[in-house]
RNA sequence: GCUACUGUGGCUCAGUCGGUAGAGCGGCUGAUUCGUAAUCAGCAGGUCGCCGGUUCAAGUCCGGCCAGUAGCUCCA
């Protein structure tokens, strides 16, 4: 029989040869470094019989999907030791994940991080011991029974959810079996480079109602030395975590008897806060939005209108008891601004003449988010967030939503962001309780998102489930240090809000029509992307947003009245510099400022004194020269009005 | 909220088998006036997160709470 290769050539085999035997004709070299094939485009085992004219491709570690392969045939290893040690547990689920591999196990006690030790150990011995790896197919309800027998409640539950009749793989290794769609490795002696990472909860099936199993995680490369490098790497980003660096330069801090999730942002935070909404604000305004400055807090009945209320009051913080008093007295802290600015167009008749009406707020919000999900600046209970509304006919839908589209890439791009996020198309999921009850209103408005989208040519993906309950969302998503990923600006179209808070324009034939609405963030909410930017920068940020540009260190107190005259000429000139007039020797000087990420420090002894000029340093590129006073000024205003990213 | 872990001067950390608290950095004071990443010396600073329990004795053991970290769930 014959199978042809990528490359187009054609492979002549025997009847019954396997992908390995395949492997093995081309090179011995290839053989080794198999780690399971591509048939027909599907992943298949090396032990996996070929057929006439089948398309061959040998993978390997080079190929994503071959190292995931291998990544998961470490996950079953862990599956084996686990079971070898603590033979009562019950194993659920051990998928390939980004950067490695989970396996979620019921222990039924609970296990410690040193234990993580033994596991290790005892995965060695597996690898070491070299055991084949096979695969045996059973049909659906003969698994079942099995699994039952071995008092495996998840793995049954996992066939049970396979249609009857059907056949289901299983993978053997040694003494340990485990249900698996595979393709796996020929041996577990082909792992060379493990190490478990950490041990955490989570709930089987990713539903809290279900009971918290253990997650084990791991991660497996082709080399010791790259499992080492990539070790380095997360240890490496872990010192840009805006957690750590933001609390280390005085950019926020929290304090217990505060509360949780509610920073303070210190000068050096709160700075960066109001160059970010000055900017934020100054260029809205330019592209035709209205600022407005709406109450922090209203009466539940607003809430009722918006819906609120009823889909998302568990997550408002309520002030007043609703079940002890009359319900006018109920009021509850904001916990977005869209019903507020609502009223504004409410407030007199408007035509279609004054649409779009653009509203946007440098807006404060606050939401009861529960007690183990606060992180930092990126998930806290107060937050300040660019927040804005556009009141609009259907037609300008379009339009209008590319034009805030167009703003945030803006912002993104000034703030060197742009090549860092990831569009996400969040549409509406199966839990329809979750949303407001409208079909055909769903449809049209998911439709008309996926339009534009299309017509941008905007790359996304699509996310089920993640809409917001009055309509489809544009997410833009960043990663933190640590990988995780959130939301940092969103686009959302509301069809429901122009009727439900009873919003009319009279149209061209004089007729009372009902607008749309479109819900944005522009730069998002300050908090979050602020950690984003400590992270990105390491808290050397662009010296546009950094809250000190130039630092002006004396050498001597003789040059201290010339230093003390260029802070006063700097700060008149709007930039923001600072003095250094300690009696400190120049290099412990430079070093503080080093450290602090300064963008510029000024070093000025006798010399400058005389000359009438500065030495400059740069943070990046260390003594760069003297420059006359002016010169360095017109430097510092150009790049803070350019908004240079280094 | 759930699972696991953590909490000792402002910061980073040490503190053995339960015997009554230690360093470096930072701060203050003095000396030094110095040219591109740490000058020297002296001094001060702690209800060991909080509350309770066990004990002759608790930073150390136990329980509860608060706060923090990672993950899960949820979300800007």
């Amino acid at each position: 029989m014959n199978v042809t290769l990528k490359d187009g050539s054609v492979l002549a085999l025997d009847n019954g040869a396997t992908c390995a035997d395949a492997a093995a004709r081309i090179s011995e070299g290839l053989l080794r470094s198999a780690v399971c094939a591509r048939v027909n485009g599907k992943l298949v085992d090396l032990s996996s019989r070929l057929t006439d004219g089948a398309t061959l491709e040998i993978v390997t570690l080079k190929d994503k999907d071959g190292l995931d392969v291998y990544r998961h045939t470490c996950s079953h290893v862990l599956a084996q030791a686990v079971k070898a040690i603590f033979p009562t547990c019950a194993l659920a689920i051990g998928p390939v994940i980004e950067n490695g591999f989970y396996y979620d196990i019921d222990f039924r006690t609970p296990i410690t991080m040193d234990d993580l030790e033994k596991i290790e150990a005892e995965m060695k011995k597996i690898i070491r011991a070299d055991f084949r790896i096979e695969r045996t197919e059973l049909k659906r309800e003969d698994a079942l029974r099995i699994m039952n027998g071995y008092d495996e409640p998840y793995k049954a539950e996992l066939i049970e959810a396979i249609p009857e009749g059907e056949t289901v793989s299983f993978y053997r290794q040694g003494n340990f079996t485990d249900l698996c769609r595979g393709p796996h490795l020929p041996s577990t002696g082909r792992i060379k480079a493990f190490k478990l990472t950490s041990v955490t909860g989570a709930y089987w099936r990713g539903d809290e109602k279900n009971k918290m199993l253990t997650r084990i995680y791991g991660t497996a490369f082709e080399k010791k030395a790259d499992l080492d490098a990539y070790l380095a790497a997360l240890e490496e980003a872990r010192k840009r975590d805006h957690n750590k660096l933001g609390r280390e330069l005085g950019i926020f801090m929290t304090e217990e008897t505060i509360g949780q999730g509610l920073p303070i942002l210190m000068p050096k935070g709160a700075k960066i806060m109001q160059i970010l909404s000055r900017f934020v604000e100054d260029e809205e305004e330019r592209r035709g939005f209205m600022l407005t400055k709406t109450p922090y807090m209203a009466k539940s009945d607003l809430y009722k209108i918006s819906g609120h209320w009823y889909h998302y009051r568990d997550k408002m913080f309520v002030l007043g008891d609703p079940d002890k008093e009359g319900e006018e007295d109920v009021y509850a802290l904001r916990p977005m601004t869209c019903p507020f600015q609502y009223q504004i167009f409410k407030n007199g008749l408007k035509s279609y003449r004054d649409l779009p009406v653009r509203y946007a707020e440098t807006a404060t919000e606050f939401r009861n988010e529960a007690s183990g999900e606060m992180h930092g600046l990126i998930r806290v209970r107060q937050f300040t967030l660019s927040d804005g509304h556009i009141i609009c006919t259907p037609e300008q839908i379009e339009d209008e939503f590319k034009r805030c589209l167009d703003l945030s890439y803006y912002f993104l791009d000034c703030l060197g962001m742009k090549n860092d996020v990831t569009f996400r198309f969040s549409k509406r999921g199966k839990n329809k309780e979750k949303y407001i009850d409208n079909d055909e209103a769903w449809n049209r408005t998911e439709s008309k998102m996926k339009e534009i989208l299309d017509d941008i040519g905007l790359e996304y993906v699509e996310a089920e489930d993640e809409a917001a309950f009055y309509g489809p969302k544009l997410d833009i998503q960043a990663k933190n240090v640590f990988g995780k990923e959130d939301t940092i600006i969103t686009i959302q179209l509301d069809f429901a809000a122009g009727e439900s808070f009873d919003m009319r324009y009279i149209d061209q034939n004089g007729e009372k029509k009902t607008p749309f609405v479109i819900h944005r963030s522009s730069i998002g909410c300050y908090e979050r992307t602020l950690a984003m930017l400590i992270e990105k920068y390491a808290g050397a940020f662009p010296l546009w947003i950094a809250p000190v540009q130039v630092k002006i260190l004396n050498v001597t107190d003789r040059s201290l009245a010339y230093a003390s005259s260029l802070a006063e000429k700097f700060a008149s000139a709007g930039i923001r510099a600072e003095l250094d007039g300690r009696n400190e020797k120049i290099g412990k000087k430079i070093r503080d400022a080093q450290l602090e990420k300064v963008p510029y420090m000024l070093v000025v002894g006798d010399k400058e004194v005389d000359e009438n000029t500065v030495s400059v340093r740069s943070r990046k590129d260390g003594d760069i020269g003297s420059m006359g006073v002016e010169d360095f000024m017109s430097r510092v205003i150009t790049e803070d009005r350019t908004h240079k990213i280094d």
